[in-house]
DNA sequence: TGCCTATATCCGCATATGCGGATATAAGAT
DNA sequence: ATCTTATATCCGCATATGCGGATATAGGCA
């Protein structure tokens, strides 16, 4: 019961749903996120950890960039929300602008980020 | 935004996920959930207040009596989690045992009860 | 109208959760 | 070892959320 919990838990919150919006599209860097959600750099990494806790999201470590992307389907009930949040994300105007500045982002990325 | 997060956060709490799981299985009075669940009835309206207002259930009066059932599927995104949602929780011990003792009321219910 | 029953709502309390700046930790270079 | 950069975690604060008893509201009957 309480993993069910958590798994709604962590889509109960705006920024939350937004990363998950964001890596739908694949694997992104913390300093992406923050770019791109125009946050400060504690507040992802708590939502991050937050996710990644809940068991929607795995992390890798590649030198100094932490990479986040969505977990592999090893939990059936994840498998299934997935598609069906997926969907409903890419109808949200939050979910539609950050998929925007992500584009830019992606083109006019400074030499000293990631990647 | 906030409604797909108000849906999320209604089903993050164990109460409200036993009555969902409980009202699949049809319509139900707030005496028999306060029965099945054994729980204040100030508690069961509290929750059953909160899912109704998150748009996950619709409420209706017979005279003293109050009834509640899954509303209607006039939500795309509820009307796509509400199957993956009750598949999840006919697997969960607690709404396991939770049918099984709405199943036993049912047979004993008092005669001063709804009904 | 008064009384009784069912139930929604209020209220005080305790705990949970979100924020962001500060700091600890990890990785890499010198 | 020291310094720099990236990021996880801590911490104090403000707000949200859950609890259940008390009370307000709704419905029915005499």
């Amino acid at each position: 019961m309480n993993s069910t919990i958590q798994l709604f838990k962590a889509l109960s919150e705006e920024v939350r749903l937004r990363i998950i919006g964001l890596l739908a599209g694949g694997e992104l860097c913390v300093c992406d996120l923050m770019a791109v959600l125009d946050l400060p750099q504690s507040t992802i990494s708590r939502h991050l950890s937050y996710l990644r806790n809940a068991g929607w999201l795995a992390g890798e470590r590649r030198g100094v960039w932490m990479y986040y992307r969505l977990a592999e389907d090893d939990n059936p009930l994840r498998a299934e929300l997935l598609p069906v949040l997926q969907k409903q994300l890419a109808t949200l105007a939050e979910c539609t602008r950050d998929r925007t500045r992500l584009a830019e982002y992606t083109q006019t990325k400074q030499e000293a980020a990631c990647g």
